[in-house]
DNA sequence: GAGCGATCAACACGTTTGTTTGAATCGAAC
DNA sequence: GTTCGATTCAAACAAACGTGTTGATCGCTC
């Protein structure tokens, strides 16, 4: 390895791109493991040497993949948080509000041009990869835990270890919904009901998870 | 390939029974394509030829694992809707006994001494390998088939769409209830909190699922 | 025009992968 | 005790993998 460009590309940096967004596609397709990068360069219409050059590794092109799928997302998620409280300083926000602040960014993707994000972030959720493990801590840690103490607030009847409990029924519907929902959303409904589209997946989930968190366990 | 065996060995077989068991584990752990078959093998304590041998491929063992691990619980489900069909017959189940009919086989074995079958029932659910998502859609289909009309039927509020739908949220949420299970079980836990076992975690997804399919969207 | 980073092509390296082969071993039936 | 099929074993196979190297070319900035 000559030079590992640690900051931005200076110049052009179209590869760079075209690789990130080709291994969104085939990982979101094909999972971590299954991608080669050979596949992953042809896809991208880059020498076999570029990932090595731009990310250093495939471990590091797995990381920079994962930073551009799921930052934005939980910065999203901090800013909603963010925004709300300060709206109404002091006061527990209701569940509903909190929910929504935390899914829809995510659920919402459903329906962007990144076509790969969503099952994406499905997809290495479950995937066995130790690096991956720790990157899904890092990163959305602090984030869980912020709307998990909201959370507690706003329904103080519940103790902790429920919220906590109920928070993982959430996250694990709303990766299912996000690795199944273009699925979902383009045929596989009962033949005679309309499209659907992601505002109404995400309203469903809303109903869903608002209601199983209200449950008086 | 000699003479596949198959129909059940007529010796002793220990050595299939062995790299089935060590499969689970493994699969469990580190997916289907981060599990070598050195490493396989090494662990049933077989040689590394014994899986060709046993199950004709790498692949031939998954499904073998697969259906060792889903058709049982699969049984079960099927069984538990028999019988309550058939002690109301004509009469729409309450949706809290359908949803534990269909969760409890799945959680319970989180108890079990087969302590790789939840989280590889998880594991195997997001894995990306075409003949898996055959598998699964062979193996669960009429279970699903039936538990949704079923679910329907006690829901008639509900339109199909939204029943299906919620079917979904739940099996995400059960999915990902198995694959964190045992972690969720031993710690994680507020440090207030008393330990839970399986059963408390069964009741706690049903009050979640149950609330959720009552939901009036 | 000089310098530099980005990109490319073409290999080759060493490893690891799943699979195959052929011989050795075992257990029971004749 | 021999025969035969089932099983196990060590060894090797070809393929694919991630990675590194070398040189050359292009485009931009100073």
């Amino acid at each position: 390895m000559v030079a590992p460009p640690a900051t931005r590309s200076p110049q052009s940096g179209a590869t760079r791109g075209r690789i990130l967004a080709a291994a969104e596609r085939l990982f979101a397709q094909h999972g971590f493991g299954g991608t080669t990068m050979r596949d992953l360069t042809r896809e991208a219409g880059a020498n076999l040497a570029a990932v090595n050059y731009h990310f250093g590794s495939k471990d590091g092109l797995l990381e920079a993949v994962f930073r551009t799928c799921l930052e934005p997302i939980n910065r999203e998620r901090m800013r909603l948080l963010d925004e709300a409280e300060a709206a109404k300083p002091g006061q527990a926000l209701p569940s509903r509000e909190l929910l929504e602040m935390f899914l829809s960014p995510a659920v919402r993707a459903l329906a962007g041009r990144h076509t790969g994000l969503p099952s994406i972030l499905s997809r290495l959720h479950h995937e066995p990869h130790p690096s991956v493990e720790k990157l899904i801590l890092e990163v959305s840690l602090p984030v869980v835990q912020r709307y998990g103490t909201a959370m507690q607030r706003s329904l103080p009847h519940l103790d902790a270890q429920r919220v906590l409990l109920r928070g993982h029924f959430m996250i694990g519907a709303m990766l299912y919904l996000l690795g199944h929902g273009r699925v979902l959303m383009q045929g596989m409904m009962p033949s005679d009901a309309r499209a659907l589209d992601a505002e109404d997946l995400l309203r469903e989930l809303l109903d869903f998870c608002e209601a199983g968190f209200r449950a008086h366990g």
